[in-house]
DNA sequence: GCCGTTTTCGGCCCGACTGTTTTCAGTCG
C-alpha cells in the first residue's frame, strides 16, 4: 500500500534561526490541510493552508529575510494568524498547536483518502462509527460487510472501496510523464479514426505536461446525431481492461498496458533503479475520462477539462467580474440565463471557435495550456505578456550524455550518429567521473582514459571537419560534486574538457545533511573555475525518492552573479523522464537570475536522446524562450562560450 | 484562515455524478 513518506512535523537541525526551511514549511501546510480536512474542519480554512502553501512556495524572496522584516504579511494568501504562526516557527522552531493536530488525527485516514471515492467527510465516519484507521483495517470491515451497513453507506460503497483498493495496488497513482503521454496519444490517434469524430484533443495533466500525471482526460466532438455511435465505437476500442462507466456524454475507463503503440523503455540510470522502474511500468494500468461533446461546445469542454483546477478558478472570477458565467458547456451572460443552469443555459452561450476566443472575451491573450497553473499566467495575459514558449525544434543539441565509456549502451559514434539524424548540429559527451561507484566498483572513466576519449573525439571532429561536415562532439564530464562541495579529478585534469557537468550522486549522504550544509557545498563546486553546468540539480528520481534539501534559490543567485563575471555557469534540465528535475517553478526563478539554462537528455543510449523533448515540456511549463535555452544556440556559438 | 472600488463581516468557483435517500451530502475534477 502506498505508504505517507515524509508525513509529521519535521525536526530542526539547528541551533539557531532559522529553524526551518521554507519548503519544510511548505510541506507541512500542505499536510495540514489534509489533516483538517479529515478533523471536519471549515472547508475555507483548509483552503486558507492550500493557498499559504502555495504563496510560500512561489515566494521569490528569501523567507529568512521577509520573517525579520515583519514583510510577510505582504504576501497574498497570507494574512495576520499564518503570518505571526510562520514567524514562530522560523525564529523560535514551534510549530504552535499544529502538533496537536498530527497527534489527533491517525495517518491512517490519510492513507485512506487515496482510495478513489472516499473522501475526508466519509473517512472520518468510517473512523467514528467503526474505528476503522487504516486501509487494511478498512479491507477487513468491508469484507465484513460492516461498511455496507452503516448510516449513508451501502453495498455500492462498500464494493467500491474494495474496487478503489485494488486499484491503489494495481496502479499506485500517477503514471510518470512519458508513460502517460505514451497512453493519451495513442488512446487520442485510435479515437480520431472513428468515423463521425470531429476533433479530439488530450486534456487534463497529460496537456499541461505536468511531470506525473494521474489519469487520462480526453474530449472529443461530434455531432450530436453521431455522438451515441461514437461512443459505441470508443467502448470497442482494443485495450481496455474495464469500463468503469458509460453515460450519454461520458465514458470511464481503465486501459490497458496494450494501448501503448511504442515501447516507453529510455536510457537507464543503474540497473536496479531502471528495473524497479520498468516493473513498475509493466503492471501499470491507466484511467482515462472521455467527454463526447457538440462541435460548439468543445473549446469550453476542453477548456475546462484542461485546468489546472487553480487556473480555472481564477477564469471563472473574470468571468464573474464581467457579468458572464463560465462553464464546461459555455460562457453566458447573466443577464440572459437567469435561473437556468448547466447544459440548460449553454444555448445562451457567446460563440467561440475556439480556446483563443475563450480568453479573449475575458480580456485575456490565449494561454499554453503548460501555463495553466494560476503561477502568473492570467496576470501576463491581461498584460499581453505570454512568452513565445520554446519549441523543439528549435533544439540543435544536448550536452549531457553518456557512452560505452562509463555506464552508457553506445559508443561515441552511435551517439554522434544518432544526434545528427535528429538534426542536431553537436553533441557533448559527459561521462561520470571515478567517484561514482555501483555495486562496489567505479563506474567513472579514469584519468588516462580521459585522455584516450579526449583523442579519439578529436580525431572524431577532424574526420568531419574535412568531410566538411560541421557536426561538432564536445568532450566534457559529468563530474561529481563531492561531499566537501570539491569536484572529482584534480585541477589539470578537469582544464582539459570542454564542459564539466557537475552532479551529485552520493545522495544517502546529502539527504540526511542539513538544508544549508548542502547548499554551502554545492555552491562551494560551482564556484570551481572549471564548473560550467549543474546537473540533475536537486537528485530527485520521480516515483522513487525525492531530491536532498537544498536552497535553490541560494544556488541560483549565486550562478547568476558569477555569470555576471564572465563565466559560464548554466543550470540543466535534466530531461531523463525519470528524472526531470529541475522542477519547472525554477526555470523562471533561473532565468529571471541570469542563469542559462541546459535542457539535457541525460542519455544512456541512442533512443535516450529524443527525450529532450519532455524536457521542452519542463521548459515551456517554467515561461521559458528560446533565447532562455542553451540548446537552441547555434554550434559556433556553444563553442565559444565552452572556450573554444 | 483570508480578504475588501460591496473593507472588519460575510462571503469564499462551479457543476455533474453517485449512492443514498425521497431531498441531499459527499466526492471529483
Amino acid at each position: 500500500m502506498a505508504k505517507v513518506i515524509g508525513w509529521g512535523i519535521p525536526k530542526s537541525k539547528r541551533s539557531k534561526a532559522p529553524f526551518y526551511t521554507k519548503n519544510q514549511i511548505v510541506t507541512v501546510f500542505d499536510q495540514v490541510a489534509i489533516l483538517l480536512e479529515l478533523d471536519g474542519a471549515n472547508v475555507f480554512r483548509v483552503r486558507a493552508y492550500q493557498n499559504a502553501s502555495r504563496a510560500l512556495g512561489q515566494l521569490e524572496k528569501d523567507l529568512f529575510d521577509l520573517v525579520s522584516e515583519d514583510l510577510l504579511i505582504q504576501t497574498k494568501g497570507i494574512g495576520k494568524g499564518l503570518a505571526s504562526l510562520v514567524k514562530d516557527i522560523v525564529m523560535e522552531g514551534h510549530w504552535g498547536k499544529l502538533g496537536e493536530l498530527y497527534d489527533k488525527v491517525p495517518t491512517g485516514l490519510v492513507e485512506m483518502v487515496g482510495i478513489p471515492g472516499l473522501g475526508p467527510k466519509r473517512a472520518r465516519t468510517l473512523f467514528e462509527e467503526l474505528g476503522v484507521s487504516s486501509v487494511d483495517g478498512l479491507k477487513i470491515a468491508c469484507e465484513e460487510n460492516l461498511v455496507a451497513e452503516l448510516q449513508g453507506f451501502g453495498a455500492k460503497s462498500q464494493k467500491k472501496y474494495l474496487d478503489g483498493i485494488d486499484l491503489l495496488r494495481r496502479n499506485q497513482g500517477r503514471s510518470r510523464l512519458d508513460i502517460g503521454l505514451g497512453f493519451g496519444i495513442a488512446l487520442r490517434n485510435r479515437i480520431s479514426k472513428i468515423p463521425g469524430v470531429m476533433e479530439v484533443e488530450l486534456a487534463g495533466s497529460a496537456r499541461r505536461r505536468k511531470e506525473t500525471i494521474g489519469d487520462l482526460d480526453l474530449v472529443v466532438s461530434a455531432a450530436p446525431e453521431n455522438q451515441s455511435g461514437v461512443i459505441g465505437s470508443i467502448l470497442g476500442l482494443p485495450g481496455i481492461a474495464d469500463v468503469k462507466g458509460a453515460g450519454g456524454s461520458k465514458i470511464s475507463l481503465i486501459l490497458e498496458q496494450s494501448v501503448l503503440v511504442s515501447d516507453s523503455s529510455r536510457g537507464k540510470l543503474d540497473k536496479s533503479l531502471s528495473e524497479a522502474i520498468i516493473n513498475r511500468a509493466q503492471d501499470s494500468t491507466i484511467d482515462a475520462q472521455i467527454r463526447v461533446v457538440s462541435p460548439e461546445m468543445f473549446p469550453f469542454t476542453l477548456a475546462y477539462f484542461t485546468g489546472s483546477k487553480e487556473h480555472n478558478i481564477r477564469m471563472r472570477q473574470l468571468a464573474i467580474e464581467r457579468g458572464l458565467r463560465l462553464n464546461e458547456f459555455g460562457l453566458m451572460p447573466e443577464s440572459l440565463i437567469g435561473d437556468l443552469i448547466g447544459i440548460n443555459a449553454a444555448a445562451h452561450s457567446l460563440i467561440c471557435k475556439d480556446e483563443s476566443q475563450i480568453y479573449n472575451h475575458l480580456g485575456l491573450d490565449w494561454v499554453a495550456p503548460e501555463l495553466r497553473e494560476d503561477n502568473g499566467e492570467i496576470e501576463a495575459a491581461m498584460s499581453k505578456s505570454i512568452p513565445n514558449l520554446i519549441e523543439v525544434t528549435e533544439i540543435r543539441g544536448a550536452l549531457h550524455n553518456h557512452t560505452t565509456a562509463s555506464d552508457g549502451q553506445n559508443t561515441l559514434e552511435e551517439m554522434a550518429g544518432e544526434a545528427r539524424r535528429l538534426g542536431w548540429e553537436y553533441i557533448g559527451i559527459a561521462d561520470h567521473s571515478p567517484a561514482l561507484r555501483i555495486g562496489g566498483r567505479s563506474i567513472g572513466v579514469d584519468p588516462d582514459a580521459v585522455e584516450i576519449q579526449a583523442s579519439e573525439i578529436e580525431s572524431f571532429n577532424r574526420k568531419m571537419a574535412d568531410q566538411g561536415d560541421a557536426f561538432r562532439v564536445f568532450h566534457g564530464s559529468e563530474c561529481d560534486i563531492l561531499p566537501d562541495g570539491k569536484l572529482d579529478y584534480n585541477e589539470d585534469v578537469r582544464g582539459t574538457f570542454h564542459h564539466v557537468i557537475g552532479s551529485v550522486h552520493a545522495i544517502n549522504t546529502w539527504k540526511s545533511r542539513d538544508e544549508q550544509v548542502n547548499t554551502d557545498a554545492m555552491i562551494s563546486a560551482i564556484e570551481d573555475p572549471s564548473f560550467t553546468v549543474l546537473g540533475h540539480p536537486t537528485g530527485r528520481v520521480l516515483q522513487v525518492r525525492e531530491g536532498f534539501p537544498v536552497d535553490m534559490l541560494q544556488v541560483i543567485k549565486r550562478m547568476g552573479e558569477l555569470n555576471g563575471d564572465g563565466y559560464l555557469k548554466a543550470i540543466e534540465i535534466n530531461a531523463s523522464p525519470y528524472r526531470l528535475d529541475l522542477d519547472w517553478r525554477l526555470c523562471r526563478t533561473a532565468r529571471d537570475h541570469g542563469v542559462p539554462l541546459l535542457i539535457n537528455p541525460d542519455a544512456h543510449s541512442v533512443e535516450g536522446l529524443s527525450d529532450v523533448s519532455y524536457g521542452v515540456d519542463i521548459a515551456r511549463k517554467g515561461w521559458l524562450e528560446a533565447k532562455d535555452v542553451l540548446n537552441t544556440l547555434p554550434v559556433e556559438e556553444i563553442d565559444q562560450l565552452l572556450g573554444g
